[in-house]
DNA sequence: TTGTAGGCGTTATCAG
DNA sequence: CTGATAACGCCTACAA
């Protein structure tokens, strides 16, 4: 009474001509009937492996093979909530700082079959928290580099799904911050051996959590070796910014300046030189961050270095905990920093 | 008989229990039991504004409003498939050039509230098909940057989905593709007025389209000036592969070097200045790219700008192309290129 | 203009 | 161990 011929070549070749006709793909109904078994079965076969028997496992997954099945994302996000997919929203793309996030993100996600989404807030506020609303329904997690948003803001996202920090300190939100003593500490001690006894900082956007934590740290690094520290404003964090910020810094009289990042470094720098200041040897210049070409410039640029490669990666680590660990909810880590002595700071020859 | 107390309030704090209970946001169902209208009505007033009373699509507005709405996306995609999504698949997410064409993509897409998923193959051709899978399972589109993969795989997924390709000319697909012919013809004959006779090239990955594509045009420009072209190979088109190539570079004895990419001008710059070799008095450097950075050597470094962020850019516009504009099918699109003079090229000083 | 019903592809829950 | 069935949240004919 049983058929003889396979039916399997039979609804292999129905399934092609249906797939030609709509543009879609195969479904778990078109594996099941190829595997002559009922759809929840392979649902079962393919998500929760053991569940089922070694020999429909293996009828499943070939018939799955022949039908290149793949499964739809969205038909499975929709009962179970579960994308595989991580939001990350930065301030700014043109800023170099966040490649090296981005980078240690996209490594740690992608080990763990993990995608990143990528938005940006355009610098403002109200963009950012729709970006972030917007991510965060397709997201299973979202990760904020340097926000600008406010903390209550961060926390009502927080209480949504799970929400990762870097770049700034919110109370009851998991961060990754850079902790800058270290790295600050042995570019003020190096400078201080070196004969400076005036040191200029050059600051950040005024909201900016980064600024303030950085200046904080150099005047504690300072008044502990006992040199000046004063404080400039910049008009924008960028080589231009720090174009513009030169003719300050050559009127506060400092010997050395510190940056709040490495791109205003960077254009402090080629303004000087272009007005005939040399440096090291007339003013020292130290940055943040050792952001990428950093070491292009030449002298190449002395800066404190924060591994944001690994900010990244440690937040999406943390996304993955908070998911998945269950237990232990990880608080804010804080990571290390480091001086990079290159060639733009060192000894002032006085004449 | 009608009740006179407002619907509204009773029904907006029986949902705010409901969210309280399950973790779950608002649905179209929630809205319209505040709106007092069919969760179809709804529906229609969000995404099809117009087919719907005025007076309604006030009630439903404010409803959704008062609730915190926000569309499931999941649950719009699987019956629509529209994801609002584009995928944007990489061959290395360390190497420079792809941030200006993540920003000009990311630009373009934003503009067009759609978003992007990123994914990076790892420079290998199997990785990249199955990310470039996975991806288009979600995506409307993708947008192939450097491929590695072979023509045909590339045409396989194009079959599906919309598809545009950066940096390399695949036949029946679009491809967005700087055009070196303007950029290094200014190049060559820049040089060719600064008495250099014998130019070298320094190649980049053996399998890379671009890197033919730059040494065929170098070797017409060449032929036109009347100018003797060699070429060197590069272990790989990093900085340090620049480095490595250096020694081979002087060994050439040719007075002037185009490289594959700015990485290798770059590192290749750093080394030759090392031996104490003057840039450009003695060597003229020229790479390709204009990559975030190449401006922060000294001298700042003479390059064939390949405008990376337009390419981005074009890329989104094509797909959105190919997706809603209906009609023709674009075809490979070239963009000019231009010689960035910088100080890192110029006249030979024959000592 | 608005309500009704069925389906999109998966998973989870219950029976068998 | 496997089959049936009901969600999941939204869209879209079709009917009222």
């Amino acid at each position: 009474m049983t058929e003889p011929r396979t039916p399997d070549v039979a609804t292999e070749t129905e399934w092609a001509e249906k797939s030609r006709r709509r543009g879609t793909s195969a479904t778990i109904y078109d594996v099941a009937k190829v595997a002559g078994v009922h759809p929840s079965t392979v649902s079962r076969a393919l998500s929760n492996p053991g569940r089922v028997s070694a020999k429909t496992q293996k009828l499943v997954e070939d018939a799955a093979a022949r039908l290149h099945y793949q499964i739809n994302p969205f038909a499975r996000a929709l009962p179970t909530g579960k994308t595989s997919t991580f939001g990350l929203i930065v301030a700014d793309i043109t800023n170099p700082t966040f490649f090296d996030i981005l980078r240690g993100a996209q490594a740690a996600a992608s080990v763990r079959d993990y995608t990143l989404v990528l938005a940006e807030s355009a610098e403002s506020a109200v963009t950012e928290v729709t970006a972030a609303r917007r991510v965060m329904a397709t997201a299973e997690g979202l990760i904020l580099a340097s926000p600008r948003m406010d903390d209550d803001e961060i926390r009502a996202l927080a209480a949504d799904k799970p929400v990762v920090v870097i770049n700034r300190e919110v109370k009851g939100v998991p961060c990754v911050i850079p902790d800058v003593r270290k790295g600050i500490g042995e570019a003020v001690r190096s400078l201080a051996a070196a004969g400076h006894e005036k040191l200029a900082f050059v600051a950040g956007p005024p909201g900016s959590w980064m600024s303030a934590h950085r200046w904080a740290g150099m005047q504690a690094a300072c008044e502990w070796s006992r040199l000046q520290a004063v404080r400039l404003e910049s008009i924008k964090p960028t080589v231009d910014g720090g174009r513009l910020v030169a003719s300050d810094v050559l009127a506060g009289r400092a010997t050395a300046v510190l940056t709040y990042n490495d791109l205003l470094a960077i254009g402090l720098m080629q303004q000087l030189q272009a007005a005939g200041v040399v440096v090291p040897d007339q003013m020292s210049i130290v940055g943040f961050d050792d952001i990428f070409g950093a070491n292009f410039t030449s002298p190449p640029l002395t800066t404190v270095r924060s591994p944001l490669g690994e900010c990244g990666s440690r937040a999406v680590t943390q996304l993955l905990a908070l998911l998945h660990g269950g237990g232990a909810s990880p608080q804010t880590l804080w990571v290390e920093t480091e001086l990079v002595l290159r060639g733009s700071s060192g000894r002032l020859l006085t004449s």
